[in-house]
DNA sequence: TAGCAATTATCAATAATTATCACTGTTGTA
DNA sequence: TACAACAGTGATAATTATTGATAATTGCTA
């Protein structure tokens, strides 16, 4: 038999059952166990099967989940963006209809919302995760998620973004200046964050300071249609073009 | 047995029981009780389950998240559902335009779906995500995430999923008999699971042979509108009214 | 607190794994 | 053809992991 051949079958085997143990293999395949125990490290080396002492079972797709994804980005300026998080919640009242965008410190305001009766409406995952977990109201935009499994973009997102109307929306950003306005690094992206501005009441975009003078691929909103809330803002420019907030 | 194997059997138990005696499984699993404790301290120690004086219960986690929440409902019956899952994976050609039901056996599919060109579309989380990992072009149903964070369901999701025309349908349910049909639990999932049917070129419905007979709240679907994937099913009225595959 | 069941710690036996080495058959080259 | 280089295989010995049994300890219940 040849040697793909044997890997097919184990790999066939394995899907069938969930897991093998060597011997059965031997037996049925009719080769030596050092031949198995080699066609079970290449498959493994492969990531195609997870090898366990006695055999193999099924590779166990490490989810990662939301969370931990969302959680690496966090952690840079994290006071900061607990200070803007913060002071973002306290802003959410129990009538509002609110738009909460994808992102690192949107996702940081899901922690300081609790028992409210506003209902959201989110594009990132895990946002609505903990949100629908605390007992809010959440609606998750349909659309393509995309290789990062983190937010929900696209052509359909934006379609159905466009039904809703918001009395507060929360954007996040890459780049603040006073000429590019508020820019993002890819265009699906910035579709729904403009698409969400225009549809709200009013549209607050968190940027911790570090965002100031950065200008990204694609601009998606003008400085003037947005508050900006954010730890503290040297530009005497950018806060008379627009209201800023500063929380620190 | 493997030991993963055997430490698989021990979870699934405890997720039906609620909680186990470390002499009830020294007997179900044939080992020796030291090896039991070696296993449950071990799976303790992955907080997977909580050890405790005598035996092991489910742990009280906080938050499971939902891929735990889902993993739970998997191991019930968890090789007919591998066999089902499998074989329901492999109808999926590069050409097709998926809806995948949100639900256990229908995520175990996940496990068994590489490389295709097909286009998911899912209420399914948890779905959306491991499918997303592998490279699918993968499309969330917008709606309500209700407190069970796992799918999303709704009328919302209902107008959304009335958009789409699918060329093969895999829905999960909770109950088949020959007069309601199929049947599950809650009315909004009902209503998904009946529009993705209607929308659907084919549409299977994936059921181990517990479902048989079984009668829930909701009936979504005549018994003659789908296929049955199924481990076994003893029912000949059933098997003369629709098309039956049985996959072990 | 006594009595009993359950747990932990330890060790020997067993099973599985790894690391080598020798054998086979194939390929390319002189 | 003869030969070397090579990949794949099977066998063996040394190492390591897992297991079951036992004794010592701990925790429960009356």
């Amino acid at each position: 038999m040849l040697t793909q051949e044997r890997r097919n079958k184990i790999l066939e085997i394995i899907s069938e059952k969930g897991s093998v143990a060597v011997g059965e293999l031997t037996s049925v395949l009719e080769a030596s166990e050092a031949t198995i125990r080699r066609d079970l490290l290449a498959l493994a080396n492969l990531g195609k099967i997870n090898k366990v002492h006695g055999g193999a079972t099924l590779p166990e797709h490490e989810f990662l989940n939301k969370e931990d994804n969302i959680n690496v980005k966090v952690r840079k300026n994290l006071e900061q963006k607990r200070a803007i998080a913060s002071y973002a919640a306290s802003l959410i009242n129990d009538d509002d209809y609110v738009f909460l965008d994808a992102g690192s410190t949107t996702f940081l305001m899901t922690e300081y919302i609790f028992n409210t009766k506003a209902v959201f409406v989110t594009n990132g995952i895990a946002h609505a995760q903990v949100l629908a977990q605390k007992g809010c109201r959440v609606f998750i935009l349909g659309g393509e998620l995309k290789d990062t499994t983190e937010a929900i973009i696209g052509i359909v997102a934006a379609q159905n973004l466009q039904k809703y109307n918001f009395s507060k929306a929360f954007i996040g950003t890459n780049g603040i200046t006073e000429k590019q306005g508020f820019t993002t690094t890819d265009t699906d992206e910035a579709m729904i964050k403009a698409i969400a501005g225009e549809h709200s009441f009013v549209s607050y975009v968190l940027a911790d300071s570090t965002k100031f003078g950065i200008v990204s691929a694609v601009s998606f909103k003008p400085l003037e249609s947005s508050a900006i809330i954010c730890d503290k803002c040297d530009s005497e420019e950018i806060k008379k073009k627009t209201i800023v907030k500063e929380v620190l």
